[in-house]
DNA sequence: TAGACGTGGAT
DNA sequence: TATCCAAGTCT
């Protein structure tokens, strides 16, 4: 990440230039208005907290499973106060086989704060909501671009894959995020609030349904002519191929197991409905344990386990 | 700063 | 069938 576009701040010529960022901006927010998936948390009455539902559950997970779960959970939870006031297990319950619940537990808690904190109203401040549970840089700069309209530089995997190639000239971005990426997507940031905003989405959706990691669609990109990894002849990725851990047989696995007997229960389980869940009694026990450090298991007296009632 | 943390569809 | 991938966060 060092080839930044160039952004000329004064135009040679009487007549003013659209800088290359600009053209960047315009390009793919132009390509937005035509394209952009209507999706029910872009709408209107989706509201900060509709936002910020939609931001847990997208997490490492794909637009099509979210999409029921986030319809069933806003009405059931159509404010931060309202699931505030059930216990944290029906949130783990209703988050389904979205997987990761431990999302479900953290935005919970998040709603706790909320109503607690802050009145009941998502806060509109970055710092406040990067202070709540299951809330990071990225989440915070969603939530505060979309929601509120605000000037943050929004980098998921999606526009990070896409200034790696667009910018950098590379088929896919570093592991982990790296300072010059946070550079970059700050120094792309344009100066208009509302404009920030659009390009956050915009470029988002870009990397979401044409930028995308596999079979990309160059012959729909509206910046396909000034993208650097193409005009490179789209040289492949460099290096090892990271990533591996299969799933089956791991702690995971089993974690989800558990669970899943817990969530399809409706009060409480004896020890006999896990165990049944799982073979290996080792494996099922750190496993168990792990789901009770976690706070998504409540061990009852006399052996039997529950989703959290608190 | 790697590694843990779910799940299921696509290739 | 095996691997990859999907709007990350936390420790």
């Amino acid at each position: 990440m060092n080839t930044l576009p160039t952004m000329p701040t004064v135009s040679t010529n009487e007549t003013t230039e659209p800088t290359e960022a600009a053209v960047l901006h315009e390009s793919v927010i132009g390509w937005f208005g035509e394209h952009a998936r209507d999706l029910p948390w872009r709408r209107p009455e989706a509201g900060a907290w509709g936002v910020m539902v939609s931001e847990f559950m997208l997490q490492q997970t794909p637009v099509s499973r979210v999409l029921p779960v986030y319809e069933q959970w806003l009405a059931r939870w159509p404010r931060p106060a309202d699931l505030a006031a059930d216990a944290p297990g029906e949130a783990v319950r209703a988050w389904g086989r979205l997987g990761y619940p431990r999302r479900a537990l953290r935005l919970h808690g998040a709603a706790l704060a909320i109503t607690e904190r802050h009145g009941g109203d998502v806060p509109a401040d970055h710092g406040q909501l990067l202070a709540l549970p299951g809330i990071g840089e990225y989440t915070a700069a969603a939530v505060a671009s979309f929601a509120y309209g605000q000037r943050h530089a929004v980098l998921d995997t999606n526009v990070r894959r896409v200034f790696a190639r667009a910018v950098s000239g590379v088929q896919y971005p570093p592991t982990a995020t790296t300072a010059a990426e946070r550079r970059l997507a700050r120094a792309l940031l344009p100066e208009d609030e509302v404009t920030a905003a659009r390009w956050a989405a915009a470029s988002m959706e870009l990397g979401a349904l044409v930028c995308t990691a596999k079979n990309e669609t160059c012959g729909r990109c509206p910046i396909a002519a000034r993208c650097a990894w193409r005009l490179a002849g789209k040289p492949a990725h460099q290096g090892p191929a990271r990533r591996g851990q299969t799933y089956a047989g791991t702690d995971r696995q089993v974690r989800g197991r558990l669970l899943a007997v817990l969530r399809d229960a409706t009060g409480s389980v004896p020890q006999s409905a896990l165990d049944a869940a799982w073979h290996e009694p080792v494996q099922r026990a750190r496993a168990l344990d792990g789901l009770v450090a976690d706070g998504l298991v409540e061990p009852l007296d006399g052996g039997r386990y529950r989703l959290p009632q608190s």
